[in-house]
Order: C-alpha cells, then structure tokens, then sequence
DNA sequence: GCGGAATATTCCTTGACAGGTATATTCTCT
DNA sequence: AGAGAATATACCTGTCAAGGAATATTCCGC
C-alpha cells in the first residue's frame, strides 16, 4: 500500500503507467514515447516491479512490461473504506466543533 | 491527482489521514497519537491541506483538521478507467507477445 | 563464438524533502 | 496589556532518490 503508493507519486512513472493502460510495452518504446532514456525507464520500471504494479515478459532481447490488476483492487479497498466514512465525518464535523468548544470552555473553568 | 499522489506517499501523512477517517481533530492530539512533534505535524498538513485533502476548523487556538471528500472521488475515478482496461489488457497480452515476436522475425529478414 | 541489439546495473552528482530546534503568530483569559 | 496555550513558520542539516553517463548482461542471428 505505501510502495503502491510512493511507486505512483512519481510524475514519470505515473506517466509510463497511463501509458502501458492502452497497451504492454517494451522498455525502449517507453523510453521513446516519453523522451526518456533508455535507463531510467529501467530504473523506474524496477520499482514498479518491486511495487507489484507491473509485469514482465521476455520476448528475445526484448521485455514486454504490463500492467498487473492487484494492487489497484488493493488501492480500491482503501479508498471503499473513505467513501463510508468523509461524508459521515462530514455530518458530524459541527458536533465535534461543539465539543471542542465546550470541552475549552470546561478547562478554563467558566468562571462562574 | 498527481499531488494527490506524492501528499499521500508519505508514510507519517498517510497515518494522518487515516487518523483523520476516524474523526476530525486537533493539531496537538495528532502530534500525540503519532507520536510527532508539532511542527513536524503542521508542516505535514500544509502538504495535505495543499493538495485539498484535509480542511481547517480554527477553534479558539486550535484549528481542527478533518478530511475532504473531493481528492477521494477523484482517486476513485482515476481508478475507474482501471477497473476496465487491466482485465482487457490481460486478455489481450498474449496477442501483444505473438505480435512483437512476429515484428521481430519481420524486421530480420526471416532469411528464406 | 562473435557482433550487435535491447535492457539492466553501477557510480556519481545534485536537488528535494523530512526532521530538529528556535522563534513568530494568534487567540483567550484575567 | 500581559501571560500562556496552540499552532505556524524559518532556518539549518542530513538523507534519499532521480538523472546522467558509462558499463555489464542477455539474447539473437550468423
């Protein structure tokens, strides 16, 4: 979950992702659609392949880098878990404001 | 999405937002539960009130933090086109392989 | 086995970013 | 106004990760 996450947080390596969406690809096209160089395609492919997030298959001398469906359902659950709760915190947002109010006037004592 | 992404790679930041799911609360009450010290928390929410993931209540001195539904749908929408193009991709890779096998043997000759 | 293509790895350098500490700011209460 | 609480900001420092260039590795066809 976190190496899902800071695998996609870099701009390139989102961006060779968005690309092997429309279809797998070898690391020299990567390079070439996204005016990279050959070995920092390598690179951020090795840590996507350590994330899960990619696959390889060797073709000759080539590898086919595809995407692999696991961990989006991984990020699909975390997310299910927030649409159940912001709007529900949302609603009780005001309650809590509240609360934190009276507990701070509480403290000081309200001098009566 | 992409700042999104790099708020959220952040180990401490994302214990902060899973914190935040359970209710909203106050800066200090952060930095205790994590185990922070305070700056170090204030600076982190700058980074997550940055990218529109968390929003402040000021309270007195205190400024309650509680999160935003907006980034979520989005990372949810992101994930959508996921969810339908992987399992296609998938589908497809064996013809994707066949192919560039074929181009391979084209682009030598094939020596008859 | 040799030459060349495609890819991976190594080493170096540099920039961004997180933590630590001190300080500034804002608010409340008296 | 002054004191003190809660939070934000500034500055410094160290670390880590990304890019660049060279080199190692792997595979194919001959």
């Amino acid at each position: 979950m976190q190496n899902t996450l800071s695998a996609l947080a870099e701009p390139n390596r989102l961006q060779i992702i968005e690309l092997l969406r429309r279809r797998p690809l070898a690391v020299g096209e990567i390079a070439v659609r996204l005016r990279l160089r050959q070995p920092q395609v390598s690179k951020h492919l090795r840590v996507l392949s350590d994330a899960g997030l990619v696959e390889v298959h060797p073709v000759a001398q080539q590898r086919i880098y595809s995407l692999r469906a696991e961990p989006y359902n991984e990020l699909d659950a975390w997310l299910e878990r927030y649409r159940r709760t912001v709007d529900e915190r949302f609603d009780r947002l005001d309650d809590i404001l509240r609360e934190q109010k009276a507990k701070g006037e509480k403290d000081h004592g309200h001098s009566k």
